[in-house]
DNA sequence: CATGAATGAGCGTTCATTCAT
DNA sequence: AATGAATGAACGCTCATTCAT
C-alpha cells in the first residue's frame, strides 16, 4: 500500500478527488471486460477501499463524476473555442469532436454506462444537478456556435449539438459490439457490409451540421 | 404457482416461449428501476425458474431474445410496407417508427441494456447470429426504401436506417433518464429548456431524411 | 432418442437394468471430471430420464448398483476360480486382481465414490442388503482361499481379502489424485518420489500375502 | 451474529484463521450427513459469509486446510518423537497413530472427503503445493523411521508410512458406514461377522510393520 | 410402460458499503 | 483522515426427482 499524508487542505483534497478518478480512468481502461469493483479501483488508487468512500458517495456517483469530467474536458476546449475571436470552422469542431470524444478509449463506453445506470443508482438530486450543469455547458457552447455561424436561428446551437452527440452515441452503440454488423442474404449474393465508426460518423455528421447551417446549400464540410 | 398445461407440442413450446417473453415484458415495465432477477420472471410468467430455462439457455439470451422480438415487429411492419406495390411515404415511415420503436415504452431501454451488455454475457457465436439477422433484415429494409425513394444511391437505404436508428437511441438516451435535460445560467435569468422526446426526435429525424431523400431540395416532409 | 420397445417380460426389465449400467458406464468413463447427471445418463442409454427411475430409484442407487456390478465380476470369477479343484496360486489371484480391480478404469473411482457417498444417499435397509450381498461374498471367496491354502486359519481368508482390498483402495486414493505425491527437502537436495500405482501395489500386496500365508518362510510370491 | 473484534493483527488473523477451521470441525462433527455449506459454516463461526471467504479462496480449498491441520497433527508428533533421541517403539508409534488419526471421529471422513473432491475443485497450482507439503513431511518421517529402525532400508520409511496410511484409509472405508460388513449364508446357519475398525486396523497394521521391519523374524509389536 | 416438461430447494460466490480502529 | 476487516443481501444457475400425458 502507498503511504500518503492527509489531505488536509482543501486543495490536497481536490488533488485526491482527481487522483482517484484518475485511478478509474487507468482501471477501466485496462479492464474493460469487466466491471470494475471497488477493491481494485482502491488499489490501483493506492488508497484503501474506505478511503474512496470520503471523496464519493458512491460506486455509481464516482462514475459519473469521471463522465462528466471528460464531457467538461470537450465543453471546456470547444467553449474556449466559440469564446476566441478566431473564425471557427466545422471542420475545427470536428478536429475537437474526434479528440475529445471519439478517440479516447473510455468516453463513449462510460456515457454509455452512465446513461444506463445513472438513474437507476444515483439520487435524484444528485442527477438532476449533472443534468443542470450539462444544461449550462451545453447552453454556453450553442451560444458560442450561434455566434459563429449565422444561418442558425436562436435555439438551434443547442440542438445542432444535442443532435449530433445522440448521433455520436447511438452509432458508436450501434457499430461497437463485436465490431460491426453484418448481413448477407443468401449464400450466392451475400451482401455483407462492414462499418468503420469513424468514417460513418464523419458521414452523418456531415449531413446533420450540413443540413442545419447550410440549408439548401452546397458545401463541403470538412 | 399458476397451474398450466404442460408444452408437449412444438406449438405450444414455441406459445410458452412467447409467453416468458410476454412476462419479461410485463416485469420490465413494471419495475424499470430494478433490474429484474430470474425469480421474480418465473414468478411473472407463473413458472419455475428451472423451467424458464428450459427455454432460455440464460437470462442474458433472453432478454436479448426479447429485444430481438421487438425489432423484428418493427421490421416486420416496415419490410411488409415497402414490399407492398403502394406507395410510401416518409410520413408513414415516422408512423411505422412511432408506433413500434418510440412509444412502445420498453424498446429503447432494452435496446439500451442489450447493447450495454450483450457483448459481455452472450456467447460469440450467439451475439454473431443475432447480428447476422440483424443484418439480414437491415438489408431488406434498406433495398425496399431504395426501391420507393429513387433518390437513394444504392447502400444508402442500409445507412439511412442505420443513421436514423442511432438517432432515434442516441437521442432517447439524452432526453430519457429524469426525462428532460435542463440547463438555467443564473437565478436571476435561467434558461431552461425542456425537450419533449417524440417532437425533438421527429424533427431530428426529418432532417435526415430530407438531407438523404432530398438532398438540395425543399420539401414538406409530414 | 431411440425408439425402443417396451421391457414387458421380466428377461427384458433384467436386460434393461443393464443396459442402463453399461449406459453408466460409457458415461463416466468417459467424463471422469464431471459429475455425471440424470439427463446425460438418460441420453447415454437413449431413455428418457423419467425411464431411468423406473429401473432406479435413485441416482445413487443406480451408481451403487453398477459398483456392486463391478465386484460381482471380481468375485464370480474368483469364487468360480477356488471352487475348481485345480490348484490356485497367489499369482494367479494376483492376475485377476488385476483384471478385474486394479485395471479397468472405473472401479476405484466408483469404489471410492461408492463409499463416500452411499451412506448418506442411500436408505439403510438398501445400504444394509448391500452389505449383506458383500458379505456373502466375501464369506465364499474367504472360505475358497481356505481351502486352497491350508496356512490360514478359519476366518483368515476373509480377513485376508478384506485387508487387500483395504490396501488396494487406499493406496490408489494416495496416489492417484494428480498422481503423485512429491516432496522436495531443500533445492540443494530434492528428494522427489514418483510412484507408480501397479508397482508399488504388487509390492504391498505381496507383502500382506507372504505374511499371512506363508509366516516366517521365505517364498516367492509371483 | 455474535460481535467479535476484527483481526487486524496478522496474529489475530491467524487466530481467526484456526477459529473458522474449528467451526468446521464442529459442524462436520455434528452433521455428518449433509455436507456443510457455507451459510451454515458461517453461522458456526459466528461470522458473516463474505468473511469466510477473506480467509478462504472457496470453500474446498477451506476444507483441505482443515484436512492438512489434522495431518500436520499427526506429523508434527511424529516427527517430533522421531527426532528425539529416545528409542521409539513400534507400539509408540501405534499409540500416536491412533490419538491422532484413528480416534478423531473426523481425520478419515474428512480424508475421503479430500481425496475424491479435491482435484475437482481446487487450482492445480494449489493441489500441486499441498502434496509438496505432504511430501516433506512424509519424507521427514521416513527419514526419521530409518534412523530408529535398522532393518529399514533408504526409502522404506516413506514406504512404510503411506503403505499404512494407505491400510488406514483403504480399511475405514470398508468398515465404516453402517458401521460394519455383515454376511449370512443361509437363515439356518448365519455366519455373520462384525469387526471393530480399531481391533482390525491393528491386525493389519503389525502385520504390515512386522513385515517391513523384522523379516523373517518372529516379534511380539506390541 | 415410457416420456420429458416442470419443479424449486439449494448453493457458492461477489461486492458495494459500513464502521471499529 | 485513513484504513481494511466485516458484512449480508443478492443472484444466476443446476439437477435429482416428480408426474401429467
Amino acid at each position: 500500500m502507498v503511504i500518503r499524508q492527509r489531505a488536509i487542505q482543501a486543495e490536497d483534497k481536490q488533488e485526491r478527488h482527481h487522483a482517484i478518478l484518475d485511478a478509474a480512468e487507468r482501471l477501466l481502461l485496462r479492464s474493460a471486460e469487466r466491471s470494475a469493483n471497488m477493491a481494485e479501483l482502491a488499489d490501483e488508487a493506492g488508497l484503501a477501499k474506505g478511503t474512496i468512500y470520503l471523496y464519493f458517495p458512491s460506486k455509481e456517483e464516482l462514475f459519473l463524476a469521471l463522465h462528466e469530467r471528460n464531457i467538461d474536458g470537450f465543453f471546456r476546449a470547444l467553449i474556449d473555442r466559440l469564446d476566441s475571436p478566431e473564425r471557427v470552422t466545422i471542420a475545427a469542431i470536428g478536429t475537437l469532436t474526434r479528440h475529445y470524444i471519439v478517440e479516447p478509449p473510455l468516453f463513449l463506453p462510460l456515457a454509455s454506462r452512465c446513461f444506463g445506470t445513472m438513474d437507476q443508482n444515483v439520487p435524484v438530486d444528485v442527477a438532476a444537478a449533472f443534468k443542470q450543469r450539462m444544461g449550462e455547458r451545453l447552453q454556453r457552447a450553442g451560444a458560442g456556435l450561434e455566434r459563429h455561424f449565422q444561418q442558425l436561428k436562436p435555439g438551434d446551437g443547442v440542438i445542432l449539438l444535442r443532435d449530433s452527440y445522440a448521433l455520436i452515441l447511438g452509432l458508436w452503440q450501434m457499430v461497437s459490439g463485436t465490431g460491426t454488423v453484418c448481413g448477407q442474404g443468401t449464400a450466392e449474393a451475400p451482401p455483407v457490409f462492414v462499418w468503420d465508426y469513424g468514417t460513418e460518423l464523419d458521414r452523418a455528421l456531415r449531413a446533420l451540421w450540413e443540413g442545419m447551417i447550410r440549408p439548401a446549400e452546397d458545401a463541403a464540410v470538412r
